[in-house]
DNA sequence: CTTGATATGACACCGGTTACCAAAATCCAG
DNA sequence: CTGGATTTTGGTAACCGGTGTCATATCAAG
């Protein structure tokens, strides 16, 4: 026997059909009569679920019912309730069902302070999945190397006690915090490029692949000293990207020597720094690829400033497509990863929870490169 | 006679001297005593403001006053439920306060949808000012075309009752808007680079100047030949940024003819159409200042497509210094607006008003020329 | 011993939700 | 067809965790 709660989306599934075998006149008149009264109503101010009950001549708890779609209510009354609704534009107040079902209605993007690009989209299609919902998003930059993270976090949980919570990629890898998150109960969506031991709603990238298909795409020019510019090792992604990339250029017949790869921190600087160790080694790549777009652009300055050109000298490829990516001179080609779609299924993820779906769910993407200007045969 | 209102930040300031003249051994037994039960009851859970109230043996309203910074408590009765806050880690629920005081605890941040670059940093900013505060930062993107603005953030409001909003530039020139927001009372700040007839919180840019730089830097270094990649007429920014340029050419003896002048619409492709378009007018400029950085980004790519040098051969200077201007080859110079430091000055400014300052305050930003390498003197 | 100022408490309320109970409708066997 | 058991449906009161109002208790000064 199910008990009484805030969320009904489940049962409403399994309705009984509608018998609705009232004389029509009957409820027209009744609803005309409510009607008249909400619209008189209505220039009053703001309603509540009081006023619903009162012009609708039900308890409150009955309004609360047809709001929270409990199949505990008569066709017929929920009509009327559902009709008077619409026609005060009532909506609940969300401070007051946050209080009595101690959960409120805030979404927490939390992310690692020094942001990085892709969360702009990924807001952005957070935002999507949330439109015309009563979810608000809320920004939860955290500090990860000053290990706050687990205790701000935390403190922001007890308070505001969030509906739920969208991990992206290196704060998703915080073992720690999703202890932390499973002990308090909240509901999170996993962000990442690697699969967790622990069963969890999550969005699955597969950037090994991604990585691959530059690989293919530089082998199939031509290429033969090719490099990676690999992100930080404390990234998860930064080893799917480079293993990814290696396998690839094996599958080709050619290899990824250590001499070739260079480690930089997915900031431009640092990219800028590792393609100047590249282009000054002892055999210079014919192409590069860069853990990310970030770095990338590092790398196109390096190559300017070494007075070679992109790509009749040295081709580039990142990962992401940021923005910057097309803006460059010569266009760049890269792997683009769907960040917005992948914000928007985030946030469906999170909202389908409440509906009572199953407790663990996975949505796959995968990168797809983009060929633009910054690759050409290698320089005969 | 003040009122009791929820906000008591006013008065903390005329608070009479606390007067501590009570046997010390006595407090401090009771506070031992009181420390003591909240250590033990600390394990339970999450505390309310009636545990805090049983365990001080007050009321729960006192308690209340305490949080509040109500000068009418007893600096003793203070001390002693300060103790035991602190002891339990307490902090009152933001919901529960919200309802009861009719107003949450979200700062609205409300932008034109297709999000500028800017929103990123002034989000850094806000987010800075709003530390270790009860407010969360809540996004609310709005399409100004579809002319939905005032009916979707007026929903939001009547919902959510927000704390305040912050109103980017754009936003911040919606008179329709304003209007709006001052009949439902929401506070709100206003970013902008013009100032406004009604007098309310505003962060004044200007913008004006920063062009008025970026003139004097292009005459300083010879050029005569000056162009000008003007932002969308619907944009009071757009105005403020070629006249500013203008005005500084003119005081350097040059001029600024419409020919010279190529309205864009502040995105990339607009900024390279442009930019073509004066490349093959009648003549070629020798430099050009692009309204933002954006669109001196396109400007860049259609002199390089034109198989032009930059600076070499055309000198270029954006607006916003955003990342992509350094992070170009060669890097922009661009006028720096310090827009973080603006986003955490609104937060500043709406939580000033919380704390019951006065009503109208502008505070201003002044923009500054980052000299890089994108200008340099004109081809003789 | 007043008196006015200061400090505290009792209680209703914000706008929803749940637990629990009562009334009505439906079903079943006798 | 009827009475009682069972399932629906609606209502009441309490509660979520704070705040406002207003009455009352306390205190220093006159």
């Amino acid at each position: 026997c199910p008990r009484e709660t805030g969320f009904w989306l489940v049962s409403r599934l399994h309705r009984r059909p509608s018998v609705t075998d009232v004389p029509q006149s009957d409820i027209e008149a009744e609803l005309a009569d409510a009607l008249r009264e909400a619209a008189a109503f209505r220039l009053t101010g703001r309603a509540t679920i009081n006023d619903i009950a009162r012009i609708a001549k039900v308890s409150k708890k009955t309004v609360s019912r047809v709001i929270n779609e409990s199949p505990l209510v008569k066709p017929r009354t929920r009509h009327l309730v559902k009709a008077i609704i619409a026609e005060l534009g009532f909506t609940p107040d969300p401070q007051a069902r946050a209080l009595a079902l101690r959960r409120s209605f805030l979404i927490g993007l939390v992310y690692d302070n020094p942001s990085p690009q892709y969360v702009v989209n990924m807001q952005r299609g957070i935002l999507d999945g949330l439109e015309a919902t009563d979810f608000q998003l809320v920004l939860r930059p955290v500090n990860r190397a000053d290990s706050d993270l687990s205790d701000r976090l935390k403190q922001f949980i007890l308070q505001h006690k969030p509906f739920g919570l969208i991990l992206p990629p290196s704060v998703s890898e915080d073992e720690a915090l999703i202890a932390m998150l499973r002990e308090h109960e909240v509901d999170y969506v996993r962000i990442a490029s690697v699969d967790f031991d622990l069963p969890s709603r999550m969005i699955r990238t597969h950037d090994a692949e991604g990585a691959a298909q530059a690989a293919r795409h530089l082998c199939s020019l031509g290429h033969n000293d090719i490099a990676h510019i690999q992100g930080p090792g404390t990234f998860r992604s930064a080893h799917e990207r480079r293993s990814g990339f290696s396998r690839g250029l094996e599958e080709a017949g050619r290899m990824l020597p250590p001499e070739m790869v260079a480690e930089a921190g997915y900031t431009f600087d640092s990219g800028l720094q590792a393609m100047e160790r590249l282009i000054y080694a002892k055999r210079r790549p014919t192409a590069v690829f860069a853990g990310n777009d970030e770095m990338a652009t590092g790398a196109y300055v390096a190559v300017r400033k070494a007075g070679l050109r992109i790509p009749e000298d040295i081709s580039i490829v990142g990962f992401d497509d940021t923005p910057i990516a097309g803006r460059l001179w010569p266009a760049m080609t890269t792997v683009r990863l769907p960040i917005r779609e992948m914000g928007r299924a985030a946030a469906r993820l999170l909202l389908d929870q409440a509906a009572g779906n199953a407790p663990s769910e996975m949505i796959s993407f995968s990168p797809e490169i983009v060929v633009r200007e910054s690759t050409a045969p290698p320089p005969r």
